[in-house]
DNA sequence: TTCTTATCTGGATTTTGTCCAGATAAGTAG
DNA sequence: CTACTTATCTGGACAAAATCCAGATAAGAA
């Protein structure tokens, strides 16, 4: 709903905007774990002029916002969801880059606690499974 | 020893090269975890004329041989390290981007097994932590 | 309704890394 | 030891992903 993100946004003291609506709108309607081009073009089929900086600034904001999570598989562009706050991980396709949520086997996150922290103060611990999905297997 | 490297080398069956040896050094000796910049810079201090092109190549060729891992955290460019074959993790310094070998707390890798694989086949599940590094908390 | 400034636009720029074509040299076969 | 095949290297162009910048626009407070 509409009303609903409004009210997150303004909860984290961000503006309205039509730009800012269309992005929210394209991660969450138009397809899960999605690049910032994807997410440039699905957002401009409501606003046509929406410039791609807008896109990025966006995504950023809502990012560090915890509006939306950034996951940044190796050597390849970030993706975005929507889901968040739950500390779930991803598993992603070598071959086509296909990317699904998966949970931690180990319940909470035991796993999130290494042994020796040498020091730092640990806020994240980021899991990405690699693999091949039944799609790329098949076609083969 | 650079006899144990060159055997290494013929092993893969790669030619040994004062580029790709000069490269190896340079990951080995000048600092763990550092990224392509750097080591173009450090293997040019024994090679000079090194081309760049010449260190991505290798650094891509022994990654894929299992010679160099290559570790990408978020948004960053890559970096390498010698230590292989024995399944460590990443603590990342959000700030300074430093980052510290760790062990999984849980042994071997039961974390690694993930309720439901969605029908992909997994072959590896990579670790990173996140956090603030003993200097960048005190510089601050 | 006015005003401040967050946000947006459009274009240039940066960063990280790959592509390409010709030159060089490692290792194999004689 | 010499010739040859082709992996590797060089140098420069190019590509992808994202940021920087300056002026224009518009959200929301007063």
């Amino acid at each position: 709903m509409r009303r609903e993100v409004e009210i997150r946004l303004r909860d984290s003291s961000l503006r309205v905007t039509e730009q800012r609506l269309a992005v929210i709108e394209a991660v969450e309607y138009e397809g899960k774990h999605q690049d910032a081009e994807f997410i440039v073009r699905a957002a401009r089929k409501r606003l046509p002029r929406l410039s791609r900086q807008a896109v990025f600034d966006n995504l950023n904001t809502l990012t560090s916002k915890g509006i939306l999570r950034r996951i940044e598989p190796a050597g390849r562009p970030a993706l975005y969801e929507t889901r968040v706050g739950d500390n779930h991980h991803h598993l992603v396709c070598r071959n086509c880059m296909s990317t699904v949520d998966i949970d931690c086997s180990v319940g909470s996150s035991p796993c999130l606690q290494p042994l020796n922290d040498h020091g730092y103060v640990i806020d994240e611990a980021e899991v990405v499974y690699w693999g091949v999905c039944p799609t790329c297997q098949s076609s083969n």
